[in-house]
DNA sequence: ATATGTACCCTGCGTACTAAGGGTACATAG
DNA sequence: CTATGTACCCTTAGTACGCAGGGTACATAT
């Protein structure tokens, strides 16, 4: 599995990483059970921050594509090939669009929609 | 029909003087078809840009609890008293509030449901 | 000429977030 | 002692938005 790492992309680099991990799994370049880098030998190789790749890590093991086991290191999800299909944040669009479509075909402005999101996410519901 | 501005209060202008006139409508002290001054007049008594009564007028129009009739003035609508004890933030907080619920309850990111909302808010739908 | 709502240009200030990195520390198990 | 993932602390840069204001202009109708 070889992994290049753009710096000048638009692209976040962890997503960078998350992508070309699961593109990996979906053409067999690797298989569930298969272990991993650790994240400081990969940040290392890749010249990234440890946290950087912590942090796909992190949501690949959400996503099931990949699983840690502590201080065993990290390895490739039995499910890997079967979510690594799955597009997340195509889903979390979709889901986001059809409530927003729904308030601007009310009149909402866009202004109110965003000032209330903000105060969803921060927990202040009133 | 008494106004009060205070440019302290943490409540942004144009939504203190929403209220107000809201508030006006629920105590009787203007009644449907009684005539507002206009946004230059109300601006300048109350000490404030044209841009933001304008902005206040604009969102009581689109409540119907104001009709602006072009030159001829703004006025207080039939439906006024109705449809200012209706609480528009609250209904978007609660539309908002139960789809991201929904996805935080799906292992989704507060940094993933934010960047699919601004993409969803600049039409960027990919 | 005057007044109406409305639309567009521009500014500044405050806020809040993402991405990324640097550093330190911890319990775990070998 | 070493390596694992993980959890904190901090900073930096870039971006985007809300609110508010200043100014100019327009078609409308009296």
């Amino acid at each position: 599995m070889e992994i290049i790492i753009d710096i000048e992309d638009t692209v976040p680099l962890f997503t960078q990483l998350m992508d070309q991990i699961k593109k990996a799994v979906l053409n067999d370049q690797v298989r569930p059970g298969d272990a991993l880098p650790s994240i400081r030998q990969l940040a290392s190789d890749l010249e990234l921050n440890n946290k950087t790749v912590a942090k796909a890590y992190r949501l690949l093991e959400r996503d099931s594509v990949i699983q840690t086991k502590g201080y065993r290191g990290t390895f490739i999800h039995p499910d890997a090939r079967a979510n690594s299909a799955n597009d997340l944040n195509a889903w979390i669009l979709a889901r986001l669009d059809k409530t927003i479509g729904a308030l601007r075909d009310s009149g909402v402005t866009d202004s109110e929609i965003r000032i209330a999101f903000g105060n969803v996410m921060n927990n202040r519901n009133y």
